[in-house]
DNA sequence: CATACGTGGTT
DNA sequence: TAACCAAGTAT
C-alpha cells in the first residue's frame, strides 16, 4: 500500500522551491516572523482571479507604488484605477476592488476583517478568495481550493469525475489534507506545486515531492486529469467602432456602463455586438471605413470590429461620449480590443499618439 | 447549476 | 490556426 500525502513533503519542498514573488513573504522570513501586508496580500490574490502570476507582476507594482495602502486606493479616482486596470481582464475585478477598498476603510476602520466569513462578505471576495487571505494573511488553516488544487487533488487521488461536478469531492480532500502548522505556506506550496510542477499538460512527476503517494502518476492517468465537461464552441459577434478625432487632437471616447462587457471602461463608442449591428455613428461626421477590422476573442465569443474613422471639426457636438483632448489620450488605458482598434487606425490619423 | 465576464501565453 | 489554460466571482 503506498504511503498516504503529507503535507510535510510539501512544506519541504516548499522551503526549497517556493518561488519569489511580489507579494509574498518567503518561507524563512515568515518563520523569522515576519508577516505579511494583507492589503497586498489581497491585492495580489484579486488580480490572480483566472490570471497568470507573469501577467500581474507589473500591474501589482504598478498599483502598489501609486496606492501603497488600503486608505490610499479607497481615496483613488474610479477612472484612474479603471485606467491602470486596463490590459488585465476581468474588470468588474477592478470596480469591486475599489468597493472593498471603500468598505474597508469604511466599515472595517481600514482593517481587513480577520475571518473568513467578514473577508467573504467583502464585494469581489469568494469563496477562494477569502481562504487565500485567511491561510496566507493571517496563518488560519482555511482551505484554498483554485485550478491548481483542483488538478493536484484530482490526480493525488486519481478521480476521474469530471469538473465542476468533482468540485465539491475536491475540495472535501483538499479540506482532510490542510495542516494545522503553517497552513499559509501550506496553502501557497500547493498552488506553487501546480503551476511549476503538477502542470496541466505534461507534469514534472519526477521531481514531485508527492510522486510516491500519487494514484495518478501510478496509474499513469496524471496528464488526464481533471477531466472537464466539454466546452460550448464560441459564436462569433460582428460591430462598427467610431473613431473620431477633432481637429486639435481630441479623441472621442465614451465610458462603458458598469454593467456588463468592459464595464465601467474607456473605449471608441460604437453599435451593439451582434450578429447584425446597427450603425450609430456617435456625432455627424463623413465617416470612411478604414477598411480594416479589429479582431478580438472574449471569454465566450469572437468579435471581428469594423473601423470607422472621421476628422471633425472644433464645434463639434457628439451625441455620445466626451472628446479627450490629445495629451491626456493614453491608448494603454483602453481595454485591449479597443486598443487594437487604436492601433489600427492611429495610422490614418494625423495627431493620434 | 449555468452563464457572463478578458487577456496573453502555450501547444 | 484554434483550442486550451490561468491564484474565480457575481448573478
Amino acid at each position: 500500500m503506498r504511503e498516504t500525502a503529507q503535507p510535510g513533503d510539501l512544506l519541504d519542498w516548499y522551503d526549497a522551491h517556493a518561488r519569489d514573488l511580489p507579494w509574498r513573504v518567503s518561507p524563512a522570513d515568515r518563520s523569522a516572523g515576519v508577516r505579511p501586508d494583507p492589503y497586498r496580500i489581497w491585492l495580489s490574490e484579486i488580480m490572480l482571479q483566472q490570471t497568470t502570476v507573469a501577467a500581474v507582476k507589473s500591474y501589482f507594482e504598478r498599483f502598489t507604488t501609486l496606492w501603497p495602502d488600503v486608505a490610499a486606493l479607497a481615496a483613488a479616482e474610479d477612472a484612474d484605477v479603471m485606467a491602470e486596470w486596463a490590459g488585465l481582464g476581468y474588470y468588474a475585478r477592478a470596480r469591486n476592488l475599489l468597493k472593498c477598498a471603500r468598505a474597508v476603510v469604511a466599515d472595517h476602520g481600514g482593517r481587513f476583517p480577520q475571518t473568513r466569513a467578514g473577508l467573504q462578505a467583502l464585494p469581489g471576495i469568494g469563496p477562494y478568495t477569502s481562504a487565500a487571505i485567511s491561510a496566507i494573511a493571517y496563518d488560519l488553516p482555511e482551505t484554498v481550493v483554485d485550478g491548481n488544487v483542483e488538478r493536484v487533488m484530482a490526480r493525488l487521488h486519481d478521480l476521474h469525475t469530471p469538473l465542476p461536478e468533482a468540485k465539491p469531492a475536491l475540495t472535501a480532500l483538499a479540506d482532510a489534507l490542510t495542516p494545522q502548522t503553517r497552513p499559509g505556506d501550506y496553502a501557497q506550496a500547493v498552488m506553487d506545486l501546480g503551476a511549476t510542477i503538477c502542470t496541466p499538460r505534461s507534469p514534472a512527476c519526477g521531481i514531485c515531492p508527492w510522486r510516491a503517494p500519487c494514484a495518478a502518476r501510478a496509474a499513469g492517468t496524471m496528464a488526464d486529469l481533471p477531466r472537464k465537461s466539454p466546452k460550448k464552441p464560441k459564436p462569433t459577434r460582428l460591430g462598427i467602432a467610431y473613431v473620431a478625432q477633432r481637429d486639435d487632437g481630441a479623441i472621442l471616447l465614451e465610458t462603458r456602463p458598469d454593467k456588463g462587457l468592459l464595464g465601467g471602461m474607456l473605449g471608441f463608442p460604437g453599435s451593439d455586438w451582434s450578429e447584425t449591428p446597427e450603425p450609430d455613428p456617435p456625432l455627424e461626421a463623413e465617416w470612411q471605413d478604414l477598411g480594416e477590422e479589429a479582431r478580438h476573442t472574449f471569454t465566450h465569443f469572437h468579435l471581428r470590429l469594423r473601423i470607422m474613422v472621421a476628422q471633425v471639426g472644433g464645434n463639434a457636438a457628439p451625441r455620445r461620449g466626451a472628446f479627450h483632448p490629445r495629451h491626456s489620450y493614453r491608448p494603454a488605458s483602453l481595454p485591449t480590443v479597443m486598443r487594437k482598434v487604436h492601433d489600427l487606425a492611429h495610422g490614418r490619423l494625423r495627431e493620434m499618439l
